[in-house]
DNA sequence: TGAACCCGGACTGTAACGGTCGTATACTAA
DNA sequence: TTAGTATACGACCGTTACAGTCCGGGTTCA
């Protein structure tokens, strides 16, 4: 419950793993899976969902590989959830899908559904850069950011 | 992926039932289960835990049931979600049972768990009386609450 | 006593997740 | 031109967690 996918987060860490690197023209799937033993084919798939939807950029043959297609602070946490694991709800009243049966007698759905909005809006907020930047030698704080929740 | 328990989600419409019914001493199982079609069985299971968590208090016998043990207003939606689907983790790798094998060389375990905070801090801000309340007929604004978010 | 209720474990079907395999295709360096 | 390196894509499978059911107990009260 309430638990991220190893795909999204494999994707997270290969989008970090290029994020550092922005010199290099590109990375093979493979070059990522080695740097952290993740099973090589699994993030390939990850990485073509995630070409496929825009944020990478590939590039086939030899030297060839994956890039960034955005600069990573403008590429949120959010979009690579909803990227490899498709639209993502805290509740099973998706409207879309085959949603829970009881829909219309719950009365908890509207208060559910903001803090759902709030989730994403927490995703929405961090950038892989955050993720790349999260060393903190000096011990200074990072930057602190705000979200608002309304029930 | 990052989805509520239905089991969560019924024990939070039992627990909203309840705080709308404050003057009752007690309401049985098949009570809660009718009023909104939840399989009878399931929710008594789902709210024997809330009691052995010490949110509800049981009673057995004839008009027996289950009340709060204490102010909707102090119940959190957290320690609700905590009660039935135990400790909740964004990622895998909790230190606690079979966590991903990759974390000696996981780069994003910190901000993530940062961002696992966070979460449980917006689950935690919301009360079950929120719930109930939830109704603003004359579309006055509830109250906002802030989430501070640290990477 | 017995009806109405709680308690708890065991059990099962289903679907999503994590991962693998095989093959087709694209590019490039030699 | 050809060999080698890479992406692309779909089919496949084992495991696990979830949702739900069943049943044999204990309690309380009328
Ligand atoms: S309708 Fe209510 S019970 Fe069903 S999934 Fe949505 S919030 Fe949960
Ligand atoms: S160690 Fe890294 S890859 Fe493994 S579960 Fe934690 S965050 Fe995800």
């Amino acid at each position: 419950m309430l638990k991220l996918t190893k795909k999204a987060d494999y994707g997270l860490m290969a989008l970090k793993y290029l994020a550092e690197r922005p010199d290099t023209p590109a990375l093979s799937a493979k070059d990522i899976a080695d740097a952290y033993g993740i099973p090589a084919q699994l993030l390939a798939k990850i990485l073509q969902q995630l070409t496929k939807k825009g944020l990478l950029k590939s590039h086939a043959g030899m030297n060839g590989g994956y890039a960034l297609s955005k600069p990573a602070a403008s590429i949120s946490a959010y979009e690579v959830i909803l990227a490899i694991d498709g639209p993502f709800f805290i509740t099973s009243c998706t409207k879309g899908a085959h949603g829970c049966d009881l829909t219309p007698s719950c009365t908890i759905k509207e208060p559910l559904a903001r803090v759902n909005e709030t989730i994403a809006g927490v995703l929405k907020s961090i950038s892989i850069q955050d993720l790349a930047e999260h060393e903190h030698p000096s011990g200074q704080a990072p930057e602190p950011k705000l979200v608002t929740l309304t029930i």
